[in-house]
DNA sequence: ACCGTAATGTTATAGTGTTGCGAACCACGC
DNA sequence: GCGTGGTTCGCAACACTATAACATTACGGT
């Protein structure tokens, strides 16, 4: 269900989205990541503004990632003053309170699904479909642990994409 | 790129000829790789022409990524008529023939030291100068194809950057 | 020499991200 | 209430990255 096309002008061209888990509510989806961020940045101190948490929805709108000029085509109708800065800074400060992860292979944004503790994900992006999925593997941190620190390298960031196709996307 | 050539204790300390081995000879990194790739594009009928083997000269002057418009200045003392095609175009060529990596997170290019064979690559990329050097890990890429396949994944392609502090640059 | 394909030239434009500065806003202590 | 100092936002311009579209040239095979 994370369709595409809700109320936002996000969509640009790609497939409509299929979940990579049929089932899933994907308005819950979004309300969900919603209240967790209001609590987080209640707790944290950190200011949830209107323009953060519609940059937030907006990301949330889909399992796609979305660009940062998609990004303010939606952001522009409640905020016509908005500009890159505007989509950047919001952006900026989500990846600070890790509220989305930014994908660097597609210059594109999603919602983190798991904002609470600072995680270091992996994520699957179906080369069909344009959704991305993050999961978490101990082992492979273990192993990009290992091969750095062999090296004598201090690790401070890591990131690993993926392109494929998901289980929805896959020829039967 | 680091131990450019061949094969060197491949996971004890550094490799001999390293990016981030101060003794290494970057001069003969740079021989190496275009010898290398001058007898592979012969043995696969591929045509390494004076633009496209400027620009992997260019990539290799240093083990730092290098970025598309930093190689046009350089290709356009030689081919005044060089615009930002001809980059991509040739850099499309290098990339598709394993000559050179893409850095999604820099928007940049480094040279593969091992284009001989298919690989997927983990970059570690220092902060401080700004090298970047490959490494190879069966054990990172065993982990990644597990998660995908519990997933239903099919996995096409996958990238690992990493950034921190190398060696050379770590505080003592 | 001729033809088809690959490679390059050329111009223009799309897409992504940043800098700098000043005004508005907000929390906090007085 | 009233500054005051830091954060957020408006705004304009710019810098960097990448591709589209079409014309032209060079190469390799017959």
């Amino acid at each position: 269900m994370q369709n595409a096309g809700k109320k936002s002008g996000l969509d640009s061209g790609l497939p409509p989205n299929s979940a990579w888990n049929n089932a899933h509510d994907h308005q819950r989806c979004i309300e969900d990541a919603i209240v967790t961020a209001e609590r987080i940045c209640r707790e944290r101190g950190a200011r949830l503004t209107p323009i953060r948490g519609r940059i937030l929805e907006l990301v949330w709108e889909s399992h796609r990632p979305a660009g940062a000029y998609a990004l303010l085509d939606g952001l522009k109708p409640a905020h016509p003053s908005a500009a890159p800065p505007t989509v950047y800074r919001a952006l900026e400060f989500l990846l600070k309170q890790g509220l989305v992860h930014r994908i660097q292979s597609l210059n594109a944004f999603v919602g983190c699904a798991d904002p609470e503790h600072a995680h270091r994900g992996l994520f699957l992006i179906c080369d069909a479909c344009g959704d991305a999925v993050e999961i978490e593997d101990s082992a492979i941190d273990r192993a990009v642990a290992q091969s750095a620190t062999q090296l004598g390298f201090a690790l401070k960031s890591r990131t690993i994409e993926a392109t494929g196709l998901c289980r929805q996307c896959s020829p039967a």
